[in-house]
DNA sequence: CTTTTCTGCACAATCGATGGTGCAATGACT
DNA sequence: AGTCATTGCACCATCGATTGTGCAGAAAAG
């Protein structure tokens, strides 16, 4: 209410305010007024001055002269989906608490894309860069690599920097056994009753597919190669698979596994367009946990990957400063069947 | 792979190795080199040399001295959750086919956090605004206001700044009457059949209260208040909500209309409490589309908000530079029950 | 051959904050 | 009183780009 004046104070601002200079004024205002050995006095008189006029720093003058911007970014694939959007949600909180500002950008996971939008991130000096599900991590690693970025990996792993992965290997074969088990409450299971859906040429897709293939041989004897339909992330592609395969048997697998929430959008347009029966008595497992995917009128078990710790352990990496480029595993947990988990909205105060 | 050097080239390097003054170079660089009348073959040079070079701007010196960032921001309540997600989405989109870089924030709905987050903003000197969702849009405006910031509020209006919503009471009336004439299907539907959940003191809420009350009492005849049970934004109130409901009644109501997909949540947590004939027949319409939540197991009629046409509108009205606080009504549309929308993901190339 | 008009560019101030350096005033100590 | 350390602060270069201004040399006009 102080100013009338249009336009942000400044340091110069307060300085003649003050009366003191324009350094003492940004050392006060910056914190770093003790060391620099400024009068208590001085200091009150300034910070006063500061409030009364609504002074804040321009960060991009401070970014400028320090070349760090207090900005950290994170390059998502996408936003609309429940795994990648609660990341961004914890990256936030997160990024915040650490009185930085976070920057959360997609790149449709077009290699290209990636490095286009870093390149722009680094043009505004950020500070650090979490790269979650990119396509192309190594090509990201080089970008960031030659402007001294601090990175890391996240979902995805690359070779060249610190990745922060979940158990993929490990989170399938849960998820295998989960709905084998299931399938098999209602009579044997066949080996060609169990398929995979969904997933591309990336490494948790291979892994993922390989955690299925293994508990699958174990327990049900046999893999036969027309049981993984890979799809890409792509809901259409998926639906599409789901389409050929109704067509040609009549019906969907007794049991699948879905390599990602993406995918289960997928079998979420086949639905719509058949009646009720193709699906009475399917049993789903989806790599991804959505709140609403869990009470689809059939069994869904879903593994939640747990952002929130990728996170965390992100930033301890980054924090811990040129560690190897090793790829750290976090847990996922399986998700039975028709199971409302709590997330980060819960963190919220929303009173009344 | 031309330079060896760790730093990034400034045009002031350029300008060494070009033999061109700094202003020449920054004039190449930025494409005012005609205006500036600059050789063809000067500009052909420093560009090669750019190019050669990696070089980019750095965008806080540029943004320092031109008090423009290029930074577009994105307040937002929450990113976990398919409508402020795909709105995230859109939005990106829209922005860097400006040319432009987006910064998507949540402020939790915390009218001081939204207010904080909006300083920082201002202090990265973003370039323009869209207030999506917030709690206090008159609160953001003025700090907005007083740094000259240009913005528009999306979702939910303010008195001061143009303002781009949804239909809600359009809405909130298709909503309510695709429910009714669905629950009649089974039966004559009687007042204390017709609940709603969710909202809390917002002009969202009560737009979608008063067109659910309105065909409600014109198809009912009438509407107890009992009736209504705002839960504010939270699924741990909304399933005490129905926890409250269902102690009373031994069920739930016939058919009820959800706020918003972040109470259908609630819900769910209800939903897992109990056993399936709780909700055997339920109706349920809810005002926000979620692709998995189309397909739970009972009929849910979604409404599903054009955020895409939003951020359009919302460009529209900040190009068209201070247009009066008026506020724009989108319309929505009905989603019926099991079906699975196209979204922004379906604009990414998946091949594979 | 001189005067005027363009061309093509260099110079220098500027945006706002930071941090190294230096210096006057004060107090402590011999 | 003279030396020295300490306190408290001002000065100034700097980060990398933008932009108004000015000026030399070439071309055009007279």
């Amino acid at each position: 209410m102080a100013n009338i004046s249009k336009k942000k104070a400044t340091i110069y601002d307060l300085s003649i305010l003050s009366g003191a200079s324009a350094s003492t004024v940004s050392a006060v205002l910056n914190g770093s007024w003790r060391k620099r050995r400024i009068k208590e006095a001085t200091a009150q008189l300034i910070q006063n001055l500061a409030n009364e006029h609504g002074y804040t720093a321009n960060l991009q003058a401070r970014g400028l002269r320090s070349s760090r911007s207090g900005l950290v970014g994170l390059l998502l694939p996408v936003h609309d989906n429940r795994y990648f959007s609660s990341m961004a949600q914890s990256f936030e909180a997160q990024v915040r608490s650490r009185g930085q500002c976070p920057l959360v950008v997609s790149a449709c996971r077009d290699p290209e894309e990636e490095r286009k939008v870093v390149e722009t991130l680094i043009s505004y000096s950020i500070d650090e860069l979490f790269i979650a599900g990119a396509t192309d991590p190594d090509g990201v690693h080089k970008v960031c690599e030659k402007a001294g970025l601090k990175h890391v990996n996240i979902d995805l792993p690359g070779t060249l920097a610190p990745s922060i992965i979940s158990d993929n290997y490990e989170g399938a074969r849960m998820l295998t056994q989960a709905i084998i088990e299931r399938a098999q409450e209602d009579g044997p299971l066949s080996p060609d009753d169990l398929y995979l859906f969904g997933g591309r040429n990336d490494h948790a897709s291979h892994e993922r597919i390989r955690g299925f293939r293994d508990v699958k041989r174990a327990l049900l004897g046999a893999d036969p190669d027309v049981c993984i339909q890979p799809t890409g992330y792509s809901p259409a592609m998926t639906a599409r698979a789901f389409e050929a395969f109704y067509e040609g048997h009549g019906k969907l697998p007794r049991a699948f596994f879905v390599n990602s929430s993406i995918n289960l959008e997928g079998l979420m347009r086949f639905l719509a367009l058949h009646p009720h029966e193709t699906f009475a008595d399917i049993i789903v497992g989806c790599y991804d946990y959505d709140p609403f995917g869990s009470f689809l009128p059939f069994p869904v078990f879903m593994i939640r990957q747990d952002s929130e710790a990728m996170i965390t352990k992100g930033f301890a990496i980054l924090d811990a400063d040129r560690g190897p480029p090793i790829t750290h595993l976090v847990r996922p947990t399986l998700v039975p069947p028709r199971t409302a988990l709590t997330g980060p909205l819960d963190a919220l105060k929303d009173i009344e």
